[in-house]
RNA sequence: GGCUAGGUAGCUCAGUUGGUUAGAGCACAGCACUCAUAAUGCUGGGGUCGGGAGUUCAAGUCUCCCUCUAGCCA
């Protein structure tokens, strides 16, 4: 993201930071963590330059999911949560993440700031109410979300879905519609339910929004996705769910209570209160509407919605700023693919710990982390090596190999400076480097870094102070070229620090000095430092292999509901034979052999394919098939059509007739074609 | 179904407003060096830039179609 803001040392700046709320009903994996050491790395980045950079965050406590988990427990809801958050604030110590606040939203400041900002919309008139009918467990006497409905998916019939959409055949549905529903929490058979909701006018902040998106908050990609809602016309949304719930009541009503996603954002400026009530500071100059402060979210890109347009009306609504920018990230796949707990690549943030250096991952991460909102894939070979490489092999080698004549020598750095043009190049890329940062294009700024590694040591090895040290006479040579090869270091060392705390800071101990960053970088001149001592270790292999099957054996895979898979009926199972019909029934349906005279793509349709049939009159067909068969591949075939269906008008044209096929779907679709001699417009019987 | 992003060397990724023989790191091969945590330096092999069509003097880069992957849909 383009940005005029200075990244040099100007003391004005100030800054908070948030990453998003991780939810209190889990454990903090290594997704989580692709967040949490992006903000973490430009928080420290941020102060190392010099400015007052706040960075604050928070466990997202309420929601029907806890209540049920601490229900299950055998525990109460508060009890759960505060598990919960010792445990998350354990694994991000582990990593060193340096929040300033780990709060809770379930905490007094989020209670009155969620009462205040409530007030305000209903106070400005943009709290509608309305009654709405929803499934209902009559047993657990609760509301259900469609992710606690399950049952058959009303139209391919398979079932065990969730009661929005069916992952078979991809079909949405309201929850009431599915066949044999059942709630996921009790089995009971939802009944429907009707019950008042409070809703938030989202549509009146359309224009608001519109510009607001617009305006240089967001990263174009995101706000080219968000078009898409603002252009469709923006919904009500729903902020109120019944008791039984976890979760704060909703002022001047009985029974109602706050939707989580109303309070959890909330939980970012309760989370700055804390942390300013507890330090003397004035809140208001961060989050008051005339706020001078800059204020960033770091957020994954499923939940962009709630950041990028709920938040901003909110916040507008209820007289406060509204944040500098949003900034969503990609997920995390591991080699390639999707997080799998059979697999093994489901690994919390506490396996991880217990199997590597925090340091590697922070490492490898920033070298692959963007601006952007791509994906980012842990390439655990990948990880291995490039590890070992840059920072083993080439970073902290320039210490290890010039260390030895320096402390040999007395340990004192010559102040004499060799190679200028040496000096200069890193002094030159220093800017360059600050301002990647400053855009969160670590990936990049990691490759500046590495390529001046490959300065420092190509000049050694062409210096080689080894051969030089055979002569006593050359000890002053020797001794300036590695005070150079050291100040290299110190320099590579500063701009690292951001992405390995622990690391570096070893470092400011071996040269005895504080790696600022605030202004140009200052050559080490006569100074005396340290002996050296190996500061990082490579990556052991063997470490990653224990880690993942650690994350096997803490996650054994599901008893797969492989049941309907190894069942010899499994068509039969999925849709059972339809009800006996008599002859004449059947008669009733004429079909025909066809020939494919054509078949071509449908522009802008993606099952489609369309048709032309010659059954002794010509037919145009469209066909779902697309996903099947190429065009070229049917023209000639012939195959069973049903002659007498009624027309039917498509958007792209009339369809007369249907072709015959069978399969789930997708690439499993597999039309009829007849034996040979079979000729258009013979009757099929 | 709609939408948003991707598909560039074995792997992970760069490729600015279209402009000479498409780059880096890792991996691989050869050589050199031996100060350094088997680290480092030099040289080299390796790509029909997902597929097709179009615009252009010129396309990885622009347009259209297809295909695969990921995600979102209150």
């Amino acid at each position: 993201m383009s940005n005029t803001l200075s990244t040099a040392a100007s003391p004005s700046r100030k800054i908070l930071v948030t990453s998003a709320l991780p939810y209190a009903n889990g454990s903090i994996h290594l997704g989580h963590m692709v967040e949490t050491i992006q903000t973490d790395i430009w928080v420290r980045f941020q102060k190392q330059r010099g400015h007052h950079c706040l960075y604050v965050c928070a466990d997202d406590a309420h929601g029907t999911a806890i209540m049920l988990t601490a229900e299950k427990n055998g525990i109460t809801a508060q009890q759960q949560i505060d598990n919960v958050r010792k445990e998350h604030e354990t694994d991000f110590a582990g990593f060193n993440i340096d929040f300033d606040n780990y709060h809770t939203t379930h905490s007094d400041e989020n209670k009155a700031l969620s009462e205040l900002i409530y007030n305000r919309l209903k106070a400005n008139g943009h709290i509608a109410e309305r009654e709405i009918t929803q499934a209902f467990d009559p047993e657990k006497q609760l509301f259900l979300a469609d992710r606690y409905i399950k049952g058959t998916c009303p139209k391919c019939k398979t079932p065990d879905q969730y009661g929005d959409n069916c992952e078979a055949c991809g079909a949405t549905y309201a929850p009431m519609d599915l066949l044999d529903a059942q709630s996921a929490i009790s089995g009971a058979t939802p009944i429907a339910k009707a019950s008042k909701h409070l809703f938030f006018k989202l549509p009146e902040f359309t224009a608001f929004l519109k510009e607001w998106t617009r305006a240089g908050h967001l990263q174009p990609e995101v706000a080219n996705k968000l078009a898409e809602w603002l252009d469709s016309g923006l919904q009500e949304w729903d902020i109120s769910r019944d008791a039984p719930y976890f979760g704060f009541e909703i002022p001047g009503e009985t029974g109602k209570y706050f939707y989580v996603w109303l309070d959890a954002p909330i939980g970012y400026i309760a989370s700055c209160k804390h942390y300013c009530d507890k330090n003397n500071l004035d809140f208001n100059e961060y989050w008051a509407a005339d706020s001078t402060a800059e204020v960033y979210h770091f957020i994954g890109k499923d939940i962009i919605n709630f950041h990028a347009l709920f938040w901003p009306a909110m916040l507008s609504s209820a007289q406060l700023r509204t944040p500098t920018q949003v900034f969503a990230h990609g997920f995390l796949t591991v080699d390639g693919k999707k997080m799998s707990k059979s697999r093994g690549t489901f690994i919390k943030a506490s396996t991880y710990l217990k199997h590597l250096d925090p340091e590697y991952l922070r490492y490898y991460y920033a070298t692959k982390l963007t601006g952007g909102v791509d994906d980012l894939d842990l390439n655990l070979d990948d990880f291995i090596a490039r590890v070992n490489s840059d920072l083993v092999g080439k970073v902290v080698n320039i210490a290890s190999r010039t260390a030895k004549f320096v402390n040999k020598s007395g340990g004192v750095l010559s102040a004499y400076n060799p190679n200028p043009v040496l000096w200069q190049q890193f002094c030159d890329v220093s800017e360059t480097i600050a301002e990647l940062y400053e855009a969160r294009e670590f990936g990049k700024a990691m490759r500046e870094i590495m390529a001046l590694a490959d300065s420092a040591n190509e000049y050694i090895a062409e210096m080689a102070p080894w051969s030089l040290a055979k002569d006593p006479a050359n000890a002053q040579q020797v001794l300036d070229i590695c005070s150079l090869g050291l100040n290299c270091f110190a320099a590579l060392a500063t701009f690292l620090k951001p992405v390995l705390p622990t690391t570096m800071s070893d470092a400011e101990a071996f040269l005895n000095t504080t790696l600022n960053w605030s202004g140009s970088l200052s050559y080490l001149g006569e100074h005396t430092i340290n002996t050296f001592k190996p500061l990082m270790t490579r990556v052991d292999a063997k470490a990653v292999d224990a880690m993942i099957d650690a994350s096997k054996e803490e996650q054994p895979a599901p008893q797969a509901s492989a049941a309907v898979a190894e069942s010899n009926n499994e068509w039969l199972t999925q849709e059972p034979i339809a009800p006996e019909i008599e002859f004449d029934d059947f008669a009733k349906v004429d079909l025909r052999i066809a020939k494919i005279v054509n078949a071509e793509h449908v522009e802008k349709a993606n099952k489609l394919l369309r048709l032309t049939l010659d059954i002794g009159e010509p037919r145009n067909v469209f066909a779902g098939i697309k996903s099947a068969y190429k065009p070229e591949d049917l023209i000639g075939k012939h195959t069973v059509m049903v002659a007498n269906l009624k027309a039917r008008k498509m958007k792209f044209g009339m369809s007369e007739g249907m072709v015959l096929a069978a399969g789930p779907g997708g690439k499993d679709l597999f039309i009829l074609e007849p034996h040979a001699g079979a000729q258009p417009g013979m009757r099929v019987m």
